[in-house]
Parts: C-alpha cells; sequence; structure tokens
RNA sequence: GGGCGGUUAGCUCAGUUGGGAGAGCGCCUGCCUUACAAGCAGGAGGUCGCUGGUUCGAGCCCGGCACCGCCCACCA
C-alpha cells in the first residue's frame, strides 16, 4: 500500500532516482554472474571489445555497448546461460604516455626512475584509475559479468601471451630482423602498419643536381626530403627510359657527401614524373628500401629514433634534427649551385596514429610475425561463412585485406606491455624463447638477460575472447563460453582487432572466435564531423545519461543506428526519454487500476533464478471485446518482428518498431478505448492489460533495462527480477486479422471523423449527431470523436465515409459546404488519374491483373464517393 | 590511383522483391479530457542531386555527370 500510494505520487520517470539502485539489484541477484556450465552451442556469450584502462566511456563504447547489452539480456531473458566478459586493455603507449606525463609535471623522466619503478608506477595508476572506465559501462546498465573482469597485463592473460608467443616462434611464424618499419618519434618506438595514418601535406619537392662520374652531365632527382641524400646508396632510372639507357652501369657523385652512386634501373621508376631519375636512400625510405633489397644496395641509416642526425650524417649534420638538417642541406646545395628547383608540393604523408608525428621510415632490428599462414584458415572462414560478416560488404573488405597480407611488426620500444618473452645470453649468443625465464644459459652457463621490448598491445587483445576465459587452460569457461556468440565493433578495428581475432582463434583455441561480426556505424557530432577530443566534437555518453537517463540513450543511439554513419541525434535520445516517461505513466494507469486476484498469477518457477529466465506472471487473458482481441494480436505480431529484428541486428528498426506499436496502437488507441472498462474495474480487461503490459515491458527489457525493471517492480504478478523474466515469445494462437481489420476500420474512421470536425470547425466538446450506413461502427468511434450514432435525426449535411453526420447546432453550413466542395475536387483528380490510368492499353495489358484490378476497385471506389456527395 | 558508401520534408534519417513517398524533431491550429502538457487531437510541408536509358509503370534497375564522406595504395 506504500509503494501504490508512492506510485501514484510519481507523474514522472525520473531515472537519476531510479538507475543505481536497479543496478545495484541486479549486482546483488547475481544475474550477470553465470555458472560456467553447458556447451558454448546452448549458451550464449560475448567478449567484449575491450576498452582501453586509459580512456572514459565515449559514445562509441556506448552504441557497442547498448547493441550487445541488447542481445546478452534478450538471450539472457531466453533462460540461456550467458556471460558478457568485460575487461581492459592495457593500451602500451597511451598508458605509459599518461603515466609519463604525471611524472613530468612532477620534473621527472622515466629513465631516471628506471624500467622497473616506472612499470610499477603505471600498475599504481592502474589500480587508482584503471576502474574507471568499468564504472561508465555499469552506468549505461551494460549487464558484463563483473566478477569476471579480466585485463590484458593480468597473471593469467601474460601466460597466455606467452605462450602463442613461444607457439609462434617455433612455428618459424615469429622472427626477428632488420627491416624497414614505422618509427613513431613521438612515442619513441615502431608502430605497425595499421597504426599508421596518411594525410595530405604541402610540402616543397627540391630538385638537385647529382653530377655524373666522368661526364659533364648531371642526373636530376627530385625529393621532398633532401635530408635523406646523406644516405642515397645509388639513383635509378626506368629500364625502358632511353634518355639514361648508356648512364645504367654508371656512376654519379653524391653532392656534399661525395659517395659514388650506382645508376641502376629498375621498374619502378616512373619516366614521366620529373626527370625520371630517383634518388634511393634504403635507410629512409619504403620505397628505396624494397628497391635496395632487390639490388643488393647498402643501407644506410643518417635519422635515429630520436629524430636526429647520426654520425652517419656526417659531422656537418650531426646531431641536427632532421628538420634543422633539412635546413642545412638545402642551404648548401644552394651555395654549390646544385638546387635546381624548388616548388610547393601536396602528397600523402603518414603520421603516427599514435602520437600524431610524422613517422620516420628506418631501418631497425624488431620483432615480425609473418601472416600469411595464419591467414589462410581465417580467410576460408570467412568464405564459407563460418564467421558470417555483417552489412555484406564489410566481408569483402577483410577478404581482400587478409589476401594482401603482410608482416606485421610486433615489438616496441616501451616498457608498458607484455616484454617479449625472449632471452639472449650475452656470453654465447644462445637466443632462449618460452614462458619462463630460463636460469641458467645451458650453452655456457650465462645468465640470460630479457629481451627489452615489449609487443604490440593488439597481439595480446588479438586472443582476447579465449585467454579471458582462461586459455591455455581447459577451462569450464572456455568449453562453455568459446566460441562467443557474435562480435559488434566499429570499421575502424576490423583489421587492427577483428581479423586477428580470427586467426588466432582458430590457431590457438580450435575455432573461429565468434559466429557473427556485425560492424555497426559510427555516430558522427551533430555538425557531421568526426566525434573526437581534439577537435573538441565528442559529445560525452555520461552527460546525457545524467540528462536523458541511461534508457533514453540506449534508445536513442539503438535508434540512430544504421548502416551507414549517422549525426548524432539529440531528438532521437529525447525520443528515448519521452518512451521511457510514457511507459512509466502507461504502467502507473494500468498499474493503479487494474484489479489483480492473485490466483491469476500463473507463477510456476522460483524466483530470480540464474541461468533459466522465472516464468511469466499473468496467465494468457481470455478477451472479451474484439479490441482486445485487436490489441493482443497486435501484441504479438509486434513481439515476433521486434525479435527477429532484434536476432539479425537491425537495432533501429527493432526499437522504432517497438516505440511505434506501444505509443500509437496500444496508448492512444487501445487505452484510450477501455479506459471505462478500466475505470469500472472489469476483470478481464485487467488480465488483458496486465499481461499486455508485462510482455511489453519483457520486450524493451533489452533496449531499456531501468525503466522497465521499475515499473515491473509495481507489478502484481511479479515473482523476481525482469532482467531474468522470461522473454516472450511470440504467441501465434491470438494473432487474430478479422480482430485487426475491424478495429482498424474503426480507428480509420475514427481518425476521419475527428478531422472532419476540425475541417468544420465543429465545438470542441459538442457531441454531433450521425447515423451510420451498413450497420453501426464499433463503440468506440462514436465515443472517441464524439458523435452520436442513431437511427433517425436530423437531414444529412455531410457523409464521412459510411457516416452521415446530420444537421446540428454545432455545425457551420458554409464550412461544410467548403469542405465538401475540397473533397470533390479530390476525388474528382483521384477519379481522373485512375481512369488515365486504365484507359492505357499497355498498362492493362501487361501490369500483373491483381495490379489492374486494384486500380478498378480504387476507381470504383471514387466515383462511388464522388456520386453521394454530388446528390 | 583503386574500392566502398551517401545525396529523399526545414533538420536527422527510414524506404523490403519496381505498383500512388514515411518516422521523429521542428512548424501551424485546437485542447490544462482525472496515466503522461516530456501529453492529446488535427494539419501544412517533398519536381526523391542532375541527366540519359530499360519498363505499362522507377526513390528503387542500367549508363553518364556533379558534389560529400570513408577505406586501401610504395610514385620521388
Amino acid at each position: 500500500m506504500e509503494e501504490r500510494q508512492k506510485l501514484e505520487e510519481r507523474t514522472r520517470y525520473e531515472p537519476g532516482e531510479v538507475e543505481a539502485r536497479i543496478f545495484a539489484e541486479w549486482m546483488e541477484g547475481g544475474y550477470f554472474h553465470p555458472p560456467a556450465a553447458g556447451t558454448a552451442e546452448e549458451n550464449f556469450s560475448v567478449a567484449i571489445p575491450p576498452p582501453n584502462v586509459t580512456g572514459a566511456l565515449h559514445m562509441g563504447h556506448a552504441l557497442n555497448g547498448s547493441m550487445q547489452d541488447a542481445l546478452v539480456r534478450m538471450n539472457r531473458m531466453r533462460g540461456r546461460n550467458t556471460l558478457w566478459v568485460l575487461g581492459t586493455d592495457h593500451a602500451g603507449i597511451a598508458t605509459q604516455s599518461v603515466v609519463e606525463k604525471q611524472l613530468r609535471a612532477e620534473g621527472v623522466s622515466r629513465h631516471e626512475l628506471g624500467r622497473e619503478a616506472f612499470v610499477e608506477r603505471v600498475w599504481e595508476w592502474k589500480r587508482e584509475y584503471g576502474s574507471r572506465i568499468v564504472e561508465q559501462y555499469k552506468r549505461l546498465g551494460a549487464s558484463c559479468d563483473y566478477e569476471r573482469e579480466r585485463f590484458t597485463l593480468d597473471e593469467g592473460y601474460v601466460r597466455a601471451v606467452y605462450r602463442v608467443f613461444k607457439v609462434l616462434f617455433d612455428k618459424g611464424y615469429v622472427y626477428r630482423d632488420n627491416y624497414m618499419v614505422n618509427w613513431d618519434p613521438g612515442s619513441h618506438s615502431a608502430i605497425s602498419d595499421l597504426e599508421v595514418e596518411n594525410r595530405e601535406v604541402e610540402d616543397t619537392l627540391y630538385s638537385i643536381d647529382y653530377p655524373v662520374e666522368g661526364s659533364e652531365r648531371v642526373l636530376t632527382v627530385a625529393t621532398v626530403r633532401p635530408e635523406t641524400m646523406l644516405a642515397d646508396t645509388a639513383v635509378a632510372v626506368n629500364p625502358s627510359d632511353e634518355r639514361y639507357a648508356d648512364l645504367v652501369g654508371g656512376h654519379c657523385l653524391l653532392p656534399l657527401v661525395g659517395r659514388r652512386l650506382p645508376i641502376v634501373a629498375d621498374e619502378h621508376v616512373d619516366p614521366e614524373f620529373g626527370t625520371g631519375a630517383l634518388k634511393i636512400t634504403p635507410g629512409h625510405d619504403p620505397n628505396d628500401f624494397e628497391i635496395g633489397r632487390k639490388h643488393g644496395l647498402p643501407e644506410i641509416g643518417v635519422i635515429g629514433p630520436d629524430g636526429r642526425m647520426t654520425a652517419e650524417a656526417g659531422e656537418r649534420f650531426a646531431g641536427l634534427t632532421a628538420a634543422e638538417a633539412q635546413r642545412e642541406v638545402v642551404a648548401a646545395l644552394r651555395e654549390q649551385g646544385l638546387l635546381r628547383a624548388e616548388e610547393p608540393y601536396v602528397h600523402s604523408v603518414p603520421f603516427s596514429h599514435r602520437s600524431g608525428e610524422r613517422i620516420e621510415p628506418l631501418i631497425s632490428l624488431q620483432w615480425f610475425c609473418r601472416m600469411d599462414e595464419l591467414a589462410r584458415p581465417a580467410i576460408e572462414a570467412v568464405e564459407r561463412d563460418e564467421v558470417r560478416i555483417a552489412p555484406s560488404q564489410w566481408k569483402r573488405v577483410y577478404l581482400d585485406w587478409m589476401r594482401e597480407i603482410r608482416p606485421w611488426c610486433i615489438s616496441r620500444q616501451l616498457w608498458w606491455g607484455h616484454r617479449i618473452p625472449v632471452w639472449y645470453c650475452d656470453e654465447c649468443e644462445e637466443v632462449f624463447v618460452g614462458e619462463e625465464a630460463p636460469q641458467r644459459c645451458g650453452a655456457c652457463g650465462g645468465e640470460p638477460r630479457q629481451e627489452e621490448d615489449v609487443l604490440d598491445t593488439w597481439f595480446s587483445s588479438a586472443i582476447w575472447p579465449f585467454a579471458t576465459l582462461g586459455w591455455p587452460d581447459d577451462t569450464p569457461e572456455l568449453r562453455a563460453f568459446y566460441p562467443t556468440s557474435f562480435l559488434t565493433t566499429a570499421r575502424e578495428i576490423l583489421f587492427l582487432w577483428v581479423a586477428r581475432m580470427i586467426m588466432t582463434g582458430i590457431e590457438f583455441a580450435g575455432d573461429v572466435p565468434f559466429r557473427d561480426v556485425y560492424v555497426h556505424s559510427v555516430i558522427q557530432a551533430r555538425d557531421g564531423r568526426r566525434m573526437s577530443k581534439s577537435l573538441g566534437t565528442g559529445i560525452d555518453p555520461l552527460e546525457e545519461i545524467d540528462v536523458h537517463g541511461a534508457d533514453a540513450l540506449r534508445f536513442g543511439l539503438l535508434a540512430m543506428s544504421s548502416t551507414q554513419d549517422v549525426r548524432y541525434s539529440d531528438a532521437k535520445v529525447q525520443q528515448g526519454a519521452d518512451l521511457a516517461n510514457k511507459l512509466w505513466n502507461a504502467g502507473r494507469l494500468i498499474l493503479l487500476n487494474c484489479k489483480f486476484k492473485q490466483d491469476q498469477s500463473q507463477t510456476n518457477a522460483p524466483q530470480d533464478q540464474v541461468p533459466a529466465a522465472v516464468g511469466a506472471g499473468m496467465p494468457r487473458p481470455e478477451p472479451v471485446t474484439v479490441e482486445d482481441r485487436w490489441i493482443l494480436s497486435r501484441l504479438e505480431a509486434t513481439i515476433a518482428s521486434v525479435t527477429e529484428k532484434l536476432d539479425s541486428y537491425d537495432f533501429a528498426h527493432a526499437v522504432q518498431e517497438a516505440y511505434s506499436f506501444f505509443w500509437s496502437e496500444l496508448c492512444d488507441w487501445y487505452l484510450e478505448i477501455v479506459k471505462p472498462r478500466l475505470y469500472e474495474g472489469e476483470p478481464e480487461v485487467s488480465a488483458t492489460l496486465l499481461w499486455a503490459l508485462e510482455r511489453i515491458l519483457a520486450l524493451l527489457h533489452p533496449v531499456m533495462p531501468f525503466v522497465t525493471e521499475e515499473i515491473w517492480s509495481y507489478h502484481p504478478a511479479r515473482r523476481g527480477h525482469l532482467a531474468v523474466h522470461r522473454f516472450p515469445e511470440a504467441d501465434e494462437s491470438l494473432r487474430d486479422p478479422e480482430a485487426e481489420a475491424e478495429v482498424e476500420r474503426g480507428i480509420e474512421l475514427t481518425r476521419r471523423l475527428r478531422a472532419w470536425r476540425d475541417l468544420v470547425d465543429a465545438p470542441v466538446a459538442a457531441v454531433l449527431p450521425a447515423r451510420a450506413e451498413g450497420g453501426p461502427p464499433s463503440e468506440f468511434v462514436g465515443r472517441l470523436a464524439r458523435f452520436s450514432f442513431g437511427e433517425d435525426g436530423g437531414d444529412p449535411v455531410a457523409s464521412v465515409g459510411p457516416v452521415k453526420v446530420l444537421a446540428s447546432e454545432g455545425i457551420d453550413a458554409a464550412a461544410v459546404a467548403a469542405r465538401l466542395e475540397k473533397r470533390r475536387a479530390e476525388l474528382r483528380a483521384e477519379v481522373a488519374r485512375a481512369e488515365g490510368k486504365l484507359a492505357n492499353e499497355r498498362f492493362v495489358d501487361r501490369a500483373p491483373a491483381e495490379v489492374v484490378e486494384e486500380e478498378r476497385r480504387k476507381l470504383a471506389r471514387y466515383r462511388a464517393e464522388l456520386e453521394e456527395l454530388t446528390e
């Protein structure tokens, strides 16, 4: 009784009061922490794309989380043993940067601190701030298993990473090599090709004369990076280029340095570009590196990892930054008259995705992983739809990339991460690879020293779906929840993460990591730009939750999601907030007025039991009126359709359809129709309403978990939380096409009558007399449209469908006449259109019979109405 | 340089296999009707980017063009 009182007073849904309390109840119920039982086939599981520990919840997380939680909750409610693995990614570069920045503020560098102390410092940071994003997922309502939280650097996980490294090494896929890498001067580390983004930049293109040895001729080469000429080891021309045919095999002299450079012929050189002569710098240009290796050219490095010129650059330049060196080189060339031209030049330049700095290509000793062998089965798995990628265009994108895959640079010159499990013996050059440090060198008894580098963060996230379940051990979790059911992801990590998980899943866990990959759209800022912190265009989901509630944000994000990128829509979030409030108030109307007999409860299961969802409270109702049969039929149709759409990742249409059924059909029509019966306390309508409420709450719970749970807490048939309530399955036996047709006719008529009233400006409160032809319309028509239907009365002044409106005080004759004339004009136009179409012989002959027939029926209908109005 | 996606109402977006263009928001009119004014009822508003074609019929299929966005790519 106390709650009832409260419910009456709560005329608005206030998410802020509800969400934390409800979430705590779910946690207390342990619903999100399933037992490791059963098989992956029967169970349902998802591995969350692990957010960076340094991260804060952004809109991408919120969208992705809303999608995952909708499917996770739906399947949990279906009674499946459901696990949603949560965890965070150690995010090597990002986290190291955060802590380094902290240290700088204290006036300490990480080098002063030393590696061990620094790593300990990062751990401290992680312990203090690392759970922030986890807490933010709770705000969203995400039903992750917070008791199984994982971290890519926790003990078991490290073991998994080391095992993978060791196996790949033993297979010969992982190797160490001196190779051209993308050096990121910002993070002071090599990064992989996927972490590089190309940007258009305007540089200066310098043309430089290289004197040909033993000749008066010069070879003019063009470059945007003159400072790299200090590392040139050849000049190349196209083999078919007749201008230089006689020079191939000869030499030219490198200005400023004096080195003899062989003139080589290579197909790669475009004779159309510049002079057709290309300076070759194998040490600092990826193309030149390839050419250099092909021709066996020396590789010289003049730019060091610190972005400064090395001793190799010569006394004059050593120690300068690359930019300073460029100015010096240009000045020197100009002095010597070797600078032939300078012109502005726009081209694309690689930048580090991590630090934003311009990539310095250089040769360095790194660890690589050969990908071709791993890719092969991962290609087949997708080709054969063992992993289905949707929308379908991404399947091709995936396959195209995988078929061209290149070795992956997996080592990083950082301290925070998985230190590569390789040990070197300095005494005898023995190399150990294993999961644990060797005590002594087996060959010479020396003390091996571990590799300094750590692994690319993506190397560890590649094994996320099975490493989080306990692999390499054969754990119950692994048996119960691997492979996972699906993955939703942004397309930007399709290669970086998704492809690699498929490869490692097949290689190490013996099966693909998930059956479905759904690539969702990107939510852009309101103005269509990318949401980004640096642009200041980001929209904070937590602020949106504060203002509108988590349910509103979830609904809004799902409603605006699409296969194409969309702008963030405040209106959709507001629509979600409105829906929550509408649900709340419709719930109040029903719960405060319905009579409920305890024995109506059909409870047949213990409450709040995991994994099996508890049974429904309400028994199937007995409809007494056609409206009852109609709403029950529409409800089941909606359940079938919404469920089907959720199951196929069509979130936007699923939520819009649920919205539209609930708002328009249930609230605007059915509740208005049955109010008199409800207020009278008719038991049958109570049974129908309580049943409908229960089912719509359960249907919407995966999308709007908080408000539905809160309303459910007042439902008399409740036996446990909605979070583990049985998800509705469409009951086909309640479908009733006849009732649907009849009520829809009544609704249509009501609409027309209301519109007519408005057009003729009838007084709002007046009940207008009318006579219905062909039998009285449904009872509610007169009531909702405020018409009284009788056998007799005055003269008809107008026809609205089958209804003759009779003369009365409330009706303005002139307005009626104007209205009639307007309608007649419309009808004449319609008749003309239909006649024209049917007079077209080719239409009548070639269009399908039913289309022609439909057109004839329309024509007949228009003619009849026109005739009626012209009487 | 290749590939993908987009262009539909004032705004943000839907539009299944080709058969009279929809939603939400906004706007206009009228309602404080005892669930909800974050509500209810009614209404206005679109040459579906342009251009050829296929078809009885095109927002939808085909060709071309114009913008916009994204991904991949080793032309200095």
